[in-house]
Parts: C-alpha cells; structure tokens; sequence
DNA sequence: CTGAAAGCGCTTACAG
DNA sequence: CTGAAAGCGCTTACAG
C-alpha cells in the first residue's frame, strides 16, 4: 500500500464548514438547490482544505463519467493529429477528458471497444475506421452516443459527420475538364472506407456523364501507397492529364513520383488531393486539393455528443459539412 | 436518469456460481489466493452473465487507476504522433488506457494537470513541454509516477527519457567539418527548450574547437519557421556551407527556401536535421538527419512507469537513449 | 433548503 | 482457502 497524503473527503469539508456531508455534495452536484449561504461556506471550507470531489465515487452511483473516448487509426495521415487537437481542445473546455484508443485494424476490435466500456466513457468518436454492429451493440444498450468521424455506413445506425464527398468530388471533376482534361485517372484508398467510395463515385459520374477517359487505382491512403502506384502509372507509358487522388498524403507520394520521372505538373499532368492537410500549402507542393473544414466537422460533433450526453434520443443521422476547392499550383 | 440495462455485479456472480461475493472479487483481484474450483465455478457464471469488474469502484477503494496520463503540446510536428501512437499500443498491451491532455502552452497549465489528478492516473508522460515544480507537487505527494520525455530540467527532480542530444549534436558539428564546411549555421527551436539548448551546446562546441564560423539563428521548431529563418538567411547574402537545423520539419521548411532561391543543396549547403521524422526520407527531401530511437525511449519511459506503479521510489534520473545519423543526400 | 441514512460495486482485514 | 462485514466517497430519495 501507497502512503498517501491525507485525503480530503466532503466529510472534512462539512465539519469545518458546519454543515452535512449532503449539503457539501450538493454544491457540487450540478442542479441541486442550495442556499447561497451554505455554498459560500462550503466554499471556503473546501478552498482551505483543498478538497475536490473523487470521480470516482460520484461516476459509481451516477453511472456516468466526463471521459469521451476517442478512436484513432490514422494517426500517420497529418490530417489526424490536428483533429485530435481539436476535439481534445473543445472537450476539455467542456470539462470533459479524452480516453484516446489507437486502432491498428481497419475494423476495431473487441479489445479497443472494451477499454472504453471499462472506463464508462460518456460518449465515443470513432475517426478513419469501420465497425461492425455487434461490437457497439454494448454502447446501444448503455445508451452511449455514438459518432463516426471522417466516415460513414451505409445503413443509418449511426450519426456520422463527414465532408460532402460526394459532391466534392462531383466538383473536383468538372473543374479537371474545365482545365481541359480528357484523360484522368482516380488514385483510391483503402477500398473499404467510404470516404473512398464516395469521392470515387463523385468524380466517376461527372467523368463518364462527359466522356473523359478514366482509369481507377487502388491504393491505401498513404504516401508510399500514392508514389507507387504513380510509378506504375508512369510505366504504363500514358500519364493521365489529370489525377484526383483521395487523400493529400497519397498525392504528395504522386507528386513526387512524377517529378522524379520528369513529369511537368500542372503542364502534362494535374493533380487535386482532399483534405488540405498543412503540407500541401508548402511550397515545395502547392497542391491543388479539397479542403476538410475541420473546425466545423468538430463542432457538429461535439455538440450531438453534448446534447445526447443530456439525453439520450439515440437519434442519427449522416451530417455532410461543406468543404471548399482550394487552387493551388497543381492544376 | 437514464434508463440502464440491467448491471451485472460480482454479487449476481457469486449468487450463480455458488460462492460469495468476497470469492467472486479474488478472482478477479491479481495476488489474491482462490482455489482453482472457486475460480472454475466464478469465471463460468461470470462468462453465462456477461461480467466485467467496475472500475470505479475499484479504484474506489485501492485509490489507484489503469488510466496513464499523456501530456502533448506539438502535435504537429510529426514526431508526436509517432510517439503517441506507440505510448498508446505499448501501454494498452498491458491493460492500461491513455488519458490524453492537449496542451497549448509551452509550460503545462494548473488545468491540465487538475484532468490528470481528476481521475488519478496511475503514471504521467509529459512530452515536449515544460513544467514548473508547484504544478507537480500533488504528483509527487500522491506518489504518482512521472516522465518528461523528450525534455529535460536542469534540476534532477524529475525523470526523463532524451535522446543524445548533446552528443549527437557534437558528432553531426564533427560530420560537417569533415565535409569541408568552413562556415555553418545553426537554427535553434523554441529557446527555452532543453532539447535545442543541448542541440546548440554540442554542435557549438565542436565547432568553436575547429575555428569554423558559426551564425546562430532562433526558430520556433514549425516548418514556417524554418522556412522564414531560412529567407532571413539568404537575404544576408552568405549562404554557409551547412546548416544544423534543430529537428527536421524545420529543416525541411530550409530546404524549401533554399531551393526557392536556387541554392544548391548540397553542393552549396549541406543540411542537417533531427527526428528522423517519415517525411526526411521521401524523395523530395532526402534529409539527412540524425535519428530519435522513438521505440527505445518509449520502451524506457514504459518500463520506468509500470516500475515505480508497483512499487514508488521516487527514483529520478536523466536518461538519454542513443541514437543514429542518418545520412541522405542534403550533405 | 437541509440532514440522516441507504446504497453504488467493489477490496480487504478478520475469523474460521 | 472462504465468508460476513466494514468501508472507500460520493449521490439521492425521504422526511422535516
């Protein structure tokens, strides 16, 4: 056993205080009604003696705790850790903390999934990964909301935010014609996201709807993943006009394969990325890209978070946030 | 209130499986002594019941918690991430969560830590800030277990995990010499950080040794200050022949500017970073750099922790773990 | 508004 | 090894 520094309780609060161990908890405890006499006088009691309130005691009768948990997979892709700022930022404003759990897989685990059940959390945020229902069926009936950030499934189980995707895409796809061009390809990520899914078929039905030549790729939302498959590209001797590739990371990979083989951006080939991560203003790229409107991503959760934190309604929905096209030196 | 499925308890355990309460919490309690049919019978009914031990409860009353408390200020510089992702894995592998605080400013803040000691974290990881002493007596009184890492105070009253900034910095002044440097520069980070201090106290020394001109210029440890210094640089018009940048992203942001303005790297000026961040290696940049041993440090702090969590000594040391110049083609 | 008392779900001496 | 009981520090009906 530790030999701890004693601990002040509400206890020792109420006798300096001269009130009941109620009263004290009271003043504590959002909505209760005290008397402002008494709270100044616990007030001052609890200021001398250095009391705070043990979470865990009051998290074991209500059941509830100020812990959100808080999925990541990612977290190489830049466009990550300042999502993460993010919500850390807003949520501790709020008073609550984040439990952060680091996924390796595609689909999160039992494990990753239990961690946050141990722990109680309030509420969870899954970033750039997927689930199966089975694994949140414990969230449903502990009636824990529930967001998927940065992706959606497809039947409407879940509230999720993402950007508006799809017609990102639609747009990315009419502004690489508007430049004139008639052979383009899409680099895609990792094949099971949606985020993937739904800028490929964006910027293919614009494509086929103006018969542009289009040839699809897949590769996995990394830098290697998009220099590599420019490499192979490149080898098969005719370089599309324009690629849109599905994240900034990959089309940082691109923009570097093609430079390597001499490859004249914006002059042979365009290149527009998405989500405008930090690098892609530097000016070594300049990139071209669709810009994620983080911040706003961020609030829409946060506050459906907050409001189901209250009250439970189970409600979802998939929110869409508009992003915007950034022009930059790529195209 | 929310209304709550229904929670199974180690008394509904104990009811099912025959035994009592008490036996039911020694099979779940690591030393405590249970006979081997106790604990048949206690983990096939808790299996039939969906059981899983309350934490807070728990903590309730051993006052301690499975809860690591991460502390981060430059999440974007990229070897943050890394770190974060390899603190979480290592320490989820032995059942503990990571509570993750985000902090803004250079020194950690009364709230940030007031988080940590909310839910009575078992250990703390402070990264890539500074602290003052009166912020961490509650540690130290409630004998919590804390590392800086990645930084240092002059003071031996805490422990923290460096890489060798000091002899690494004195090895990559030797390097430069060698390559014929006869003017250098270095770039510090942020001033009042203990890792660019060590930085500039090595490679300084080296070079003042060798009669080698050395112009010294404070940064910020971001990519736009790289950059900004960098242009700064050039617009005194003699360019050295190499440059210690203090970590990579910044060095990056030279090599940038540098080639904006046509200069030669490395036949003009040779670049030198550290981190050995992902990005030093693509293509585009090929920094040469001198390589942080993230897992070794990480596996250091991790070993500290769950050490001084069993049993508190108080024991502080300043360890520095070794590591590598890497060399590519900015020299 | 306030106090006395029950109870959240565990761990831990204490007997046996 | 095992059970009955006390108690961790709170919240919350229940009276007054």
């Amino acid at each position: 056993m530790r030999i701890l520094k004693y601990h002040v309780t509400a206890k020792d609060v109420a006798k300096l205080a001269g009130v009941s161990q109620s009263s004290v908890s009271r003043v504590y405890f959002e909505g209760a009604s005290v008397s402002n006499k008494t709270r100044e006088k616990v007030l001052a009691a609890a200021k001398e003696l250095g009391y705070r309130p043990n979470e865990f005691a009051r998290s074991l009768i209500t059941n509830r705790t100020k812990i959100i948990g808080l999925v990541m997979k990612g977290i190489h892709n830049p466009f990550y850790p300042e999502v993460l700022k993010q919500f850390t930022t807003a949520f501790n404003k709020l008073g609550y903390s984040i439990l952060f759990v680091s996924t390796n897989n595609d689909e999160i685990q039992k494990e990753d999934i239990d961690m946050l059940r141990n722990y109680n959390v309030a509420g969870v945020i899954i970033t750039d990964a997927s689930l199966s229902l089975n694994v949140t069926e414990d969230f449903k009936e502990n009636q824990v909301p529930l967001v998927l950030f940065n992706r959606k499934i497809d039947n409407d189980q879940f509230y999720s935010v993402c950007c508006n995707n799809l017609d990102a895409s639609e747009k990315i796809a009419k502004y690489l014609i508007e430049k004139g061009c008639s052979k383009v390809a899409y680099i895609a990520g990792n094949a099971n996201t949606s985020t993937s899914r739904d800028r490929e078929k964006g910027f293919t039905s614009i494509i086929e709807k103006n018969n542009v030549t289009l040839n699809k790729y897949t590769s996995d939302y990394t830098y290697e993943g998009g220099y590599k498959t420019a490499k192979k590209i490149i080898a098969e001797k005719e370089v599309p006009e324009g690629i849109f590739v599905a994240n900034d990371i990959m089309a940082l990979g691109v923009v570097d394969a093609l430079r390597e083989n001499s490859i004249m951006i914006p002059a042979e080939t365009k290149i527009v990325g998405f989500d405008n991560i930090e690098m892609a203003s530097w000016p070594t790229y300049n990139l071209t890209t669709w810009e994620q409107p983080i911040t706003k991503m961020v609030e829409q959760t946060v506050n459906y978070l907050m409001t189901e934190m209250v009250e439970f309604s189970g409600y979802t929905e998939s929110v869409e946030v508009n992003g915007a096209l950034i022009v930059r030196k790529t195209t």
